[in-house]
DNA sequence: GTTATTGCAAATGATTTGCACAAGG
DNA sequence: CCTTGTGCAAATCATTTGCAATAAC
């Protein structure tokens, strides 16, 4: 894990007047502890193998203060669920791609969209914040083959498969 | 209301083997009846108007089959609601650009940000299915005149204001 | 010591579902 | 008729909140 990133909470905490607890920080490391998309859920599971008598409660509460600091960023699959993306830190203008076919979902750098939609913006007249691209896309060695061989996942972070409800 | 609507769900529906009623005419007829984006809980007040005694749950049914159906778009405009846009049928490509002062939701096409992210798509070895593509910005004239006149507003679609929670 | 934090359980809010009755074809 | 659609109320699921006990500083 970065050790760059209990150092940013702990400062985000301290101005804010908040306090730097064991708890926080056994959920902020579960949390950066792979490059894997998670959910409250998946981190609370995490978590609780750490420390069995975390709560719920905590872990949602922790994931605010997380979000709020430019630590992790809630991304949209499309799986009605909120996922937390904690690559932001490493890679602050990627963007999504999901498999339409496995779910699996690739991260990819591209500063010529980055660019594009902030040229976009400001013709419209705004200054640009935060773009968020998702591309839903089938894997095409999947539709010539008749498998998805995900060849170039192994490149690439962001690896969870979708779950079902 | 485009007349297209009504016959294309007619047509999704029949194919399914369902039939073709009263109430699902009269939520359809709401959810197009102006341009703007709605929440169900909107959809369902509109519906409410012309039919006192309809049910959300047969709101909830009908907006899953006209999302289905490919009439309507389930966006996220990161208000913790989905929001359903009915324009995709005029422009089925357009993106959202949300103002973070106001809150205001300004619809835009842009051939060039589709290609290249078509072209990203490939690249990667996908084949490009859908894209969403949502800018988060700052009105440039609040920041420097102290107002949000939202100029080009009229002249676009999508002017909801984001809902507080 | 004073104030923030935590775990628990109950509350919330959007959405879904089971069921008996109504209506389309 | 026979099957699908509807309204109602209850259920569900993720998330939030009130509160008393606990831990920072």
């Amino acid at each position: 894990m970065d050790p760059e990133v209990l150092e940013r909470l702990d400062t985000f905490i301290r101005k804010k007047g908040l306090r730097r607890t064991g708890q926080r920080d056994v959920i902020v490391r579960a949390a950066f502890s792979t490059d894997e998309h998670f959910t409250a859920d998946e981190l609370f599971d995490r978590v609780r193998k750490t420390d069995a008598s975390a709560s719920r409660a905590t872990v949602y509460r922790t994931l605010l203060l997380m979000v709020e600091a430019g630590l992790l960023r809630e991304i949209e699959l499309g799986d009605n669920h909120k996922t937390y993306d904690p690559n932001f830190i490493e890679k602050p203008a990627h963007n999504h791609l999901v498999c339409i076919d496995c779910g699996r979902v690739t991260e990819f750098e591209d500063t010529h969209i980055e660019l594009l939609n902030d040229c976009v913006t400001r013709r419209l007249g705004f200054r640009p914040v935060r773009q968020t691209l998702k591309i839903e896309a089938g894997c095409e060695q999947l539709r010539l083959k008749g498998r998805c061989p995900n060849l170039i996942a192994t490149r690439l972070s962001g690896k969870r498969l979708r779950k079902k409800r």
